[in-house]
DNA sequence: TCTGGGGTCCTAGGACCC
DNA sequence: TCTGGGGTCCTAGGACCC
């Protein structure tokens, strides 16, 4: 007998692209001072911002000579090689990497470079999910070109076109191998995953390659002498549940066999805004409360502003208290109604703050606004009428 | 020489209401 | 009066990601 073909046609095999830039803020710095190339440059810090000298040439800061607090959020290739990677102590990378070129983060040019990277890719495939600065997700499952490796290099083309930057590809069955994928050939990389590869390409990798399992996860793990993904593919899954509780343990055995579902989903409406700071050095609540008021003063101002230009209000506002022993605390306010003003969010911010002992010396402060209402809302109770009105008795007190 | 700043999501307990 | 659930909201902390 012949195969039945008059089953409802298969929903189409699904085509999902990760792209990532490569090094993205170091690459975007290295377009404005090319003689750095080649070099070992990291990203970070309150450094400053490179010195043009009268014959041309550029007077940068090198590594070993910054003191301070901070950690890199980028290094070239050429600088890995010494061991230094985002997210590292700078203090930490100037001990392996004292010649490196250490320049100050520009957001808005990265911001700028991000937009410009998307907008690229938008006019080769729109199915796109914003994953941060420098990554997306493209859902090419329904684009008209068949070929995965070709439109692969549309994309990367198209990206080089509008910025000048390097990217990585991959083209796989979901997110996770996609995310995966777009690691396994950087920088400049283009690769291709099936269902099929799982075994040879994904399963000999390091667990933490997932994204989802983190520091933490990968240290459990580690003690049940799981390694790998084929490893955790093949373990035992009450053992895992035992160690992660349900929930946890069936999606690691579910991305361990490369399986996910979800969906590339194009649009996010934000759910919180904040603003935090940390001080080149600890505060103490008495001593240097001036200073604290201000610094909240500041935050404040900066999330309200933050919220108007989203077209925001938010409900909630919580304050985030680091200690100089690195202990974190939060604590939220709910409000009856959401607001964008200053001296609301700093009035419910001191209300949070009288509620946290302050045993220690302060390193970092931190406003934040949540339960966001989305936009178009036009106030429509009395905002004049809010339920904590400052007293005497609660302003000043702290900060 | 420790450890930035912006987020999301999950869990878990308690209050409160039906 | 006691017992019990379910549902929702609020709060605090933590893991994780870029």
């Amino acid at each position: 007998m012949r195969e039945c073909t008059t089953s409802a046609p298969a929903t189409p095999r699904r085509r999902i692209a990760h792209l990532d830039m490569d090094a993205f803020f170091a690459s975007v710095e290295l377009l404005r001072y090319p003689e750095l190339r080649g070099l070992p440059v990291v990203i970070g810090g309150r450094g400053q911002t490179p010195e043009r000298l009268p014959d041309g040439s550029l007077r940068c800061l090198r590594l070993r000579d910054y003191v301070g607090r901070g950690v890199l959020t980028t290094s070239t290739y050429e600088a890995r090689q010494y061991g230094v990677f985002s997210a590292m102590g700078i203090m930490r990378a100037a001990q392996l990497a004292p010649d490196a070129v250490l320049l100050p983060t520009d957001p808005p040019v990265y911001r700028e470079y991000s937009q410009r990277f998307k907008a690229a890719v938008a006019r080769v495939a729109d199915q796109i999910e914003d994953r941060g600065i420098d990554e997306i997700y493209i859902d090419l499952t329904r684009h008209p070109d068949p070929d995965d490796a070709r439109l692969a290099q549309r994309l990367k083309d198209a990206v080089r076109a509008a910025t000048g930057l390097s990217c990585s590809i991959a083209i796989a069955p979901n997110k996770l191998l996609a995310k995966i994928g777009s690691e396994l050939d950087k920088p400049d990389g283009l690769t291709l995953l099936t269902m099929a590869d799982v075994p040879t390409r994904i399963w000999p990798l390091a667990v933490n390659k997932i994204n989802g399992i983190g520091p933490k996860a990968t240290l459990t793990l580690q003690q049940l002498d799981i390694h790998t993904i084929g490893q955790l593919a093949h373990a035992d899954p009450a053992q895992l549940q035992a160690a992660f509780g349900l929930s946890y343990a069936s999606w690691l055995t579910q991305v361990s066999q490369g399986r996910d579902e979800r969906p590339v989903t194009r649009v996010s409406a934000p759910k919180s805004v904040s603003r935090e700071t940390t001080f080149a050095s600890d505060l103490h609540v008495v001593r240097d409360r001036a200073q604290l008021s201000q610094i909240l003063v500041d935050l404040c101002e900066q999330v309200a502003g933050d919220l108007q230009r989203k077209h925001c209000k938010g409900r909630t506002i919580g304050v985030k208290l680091r200690f100089e022993d690195f202990r974190t605390v939060t604590r939220d306010h709910t409000l009856s109604c959401a607001t964008d003003a200053p001296q609301d969010i700093l009035h419910a911010a001191r209300l949070c703050l009288k509620r946290i002992a302050m045993t220690r010396r302060i390193r970092l402060l931190g406003v934040r606004v949540g339960k966001l209402d989305g936009d178009a809302k036009e106030d429509i109770g009395p905002t004049t009428r809010r339920p904590d009105t400052p007293t005497a008795a609660t302003t000043g007190l702290l900060f």
